[in-house]
DNA sequence: ACTGACATGTTATATAATAACATCAAAGGC
DNA sequence: GCCTTTGATGTTATTATATAACATGTCAGT
């Protein structure tokens, strides 16, 4: 954790070490099985693309990796694997960035906010259980009854405000 | 649901009594001479439209409006104004809906949350006062420097929870 | 082996947003 | 007042994002 990494928190799990890649990948595998859905090639080997990834990757971006290796080529193939992951927690939409990342604690449920900062495009996932509990307020105080959040911060992550211009 | 209105608080000024509306167009003629920009005609009418419309409205059907009023025909005109109106703050864009709605309270400085109704599509704006304070205190601890937020929570708004399926 | 449910792949299309450029109008210097 | 500079408006064309509809394939349970 004391790493020589840029962001603190969540990067990218294969430059977090390889363990917490390959653990996401377990809990993913048992989640989705507690769940009753497959975790296929196809979703694995997406959410393995996120996890992969610095930053959220468009679809169309994850869809070029996929053709590459043999699966289809066509948008739907990525959307339905994306849309898999992000149905069953595994990963989450940006709606900003018209993109997609790997759930980084996937092991439970929780309401995430995005940092999403505009120099690198970097996305960190931020714990968002104060904030949560700011919205359910919110919204019980419109008389509105929630079911899901998106919370999706601009500006600059610690590397970025530390960086030279 | 008796009552003329479907929704408490803020549904669209033209249904909120004409004063509202009125008074907003007033801010938002003022505000924008402040910062030293124009509200032009295409940008007014467009925020008129904003106000006018039941729930938020996309891009392209703000375009069909200012179309058949004598505007320019072309997507670039509704984004144009649109974005006027986001960067002044007399509208904001609700990345789920890919859509914009006005303002509620151009009059002062505030971050808002949305809620959006999955059922009848309306959106609500919140004050987000202690959402935001949470937000601060998230991207605080992350060492982020935030800008600005979008906070969007889908769910079902009053009326339509009182609703019978 | 058969079947029903779900996965995967395709083609085609819908929807949303921007790039690049020409023309036009207003604000301020002289 | 006239001219320049800046910004607004409009166009055509293109890019980016996402989904519909349908054919084929796979697998678990019977």
């Amino acid at each position: 954790m004391t790493s020589p990494m840029h962001h603190d928190g969540f990067c990218c799990a294969a430059h977090s070490g390889s363990d917490s890649m390959a653990a996401i990948l377990e809990t993913a595998e048992t989640r989705a099985r507690m769940q009753g859905a497959r975790l296929t090639p196809v979703r694995r080997r997406t959410l393995e693309i996120l996890l992969h990834a610095h930053g959220a990757l468009g679809a169309y971006e994850v869809l070029e990796k996929l053709a590459a290796e043999g699966y289809g080529t066509q948008p739907p193939v990525a959307y339905r694997a994306l849309n898999f992951l992000v149905e069953h927690g595994l990963a989450h939409r940006i709606r900003r960035l018209n993109a997609f990342t790997a759930c980084a604690q996937p092991d439970h449920d929780h309401r995430a906010a995005f940092l999403i900062c505009e120099k690198c495009n970097s996305v960190t996932e931020a714990d968002a259980d104060l904030l949560s509990r700011a919205l359910d307020q919110a919204a019980q105080a419109a008389g509105f009854q929630l079911d899901r959040a998106t919370i999706e911060a601009v500006g600059q992550c610690r590397a970025c405000q530390d960086a030279p211009e």
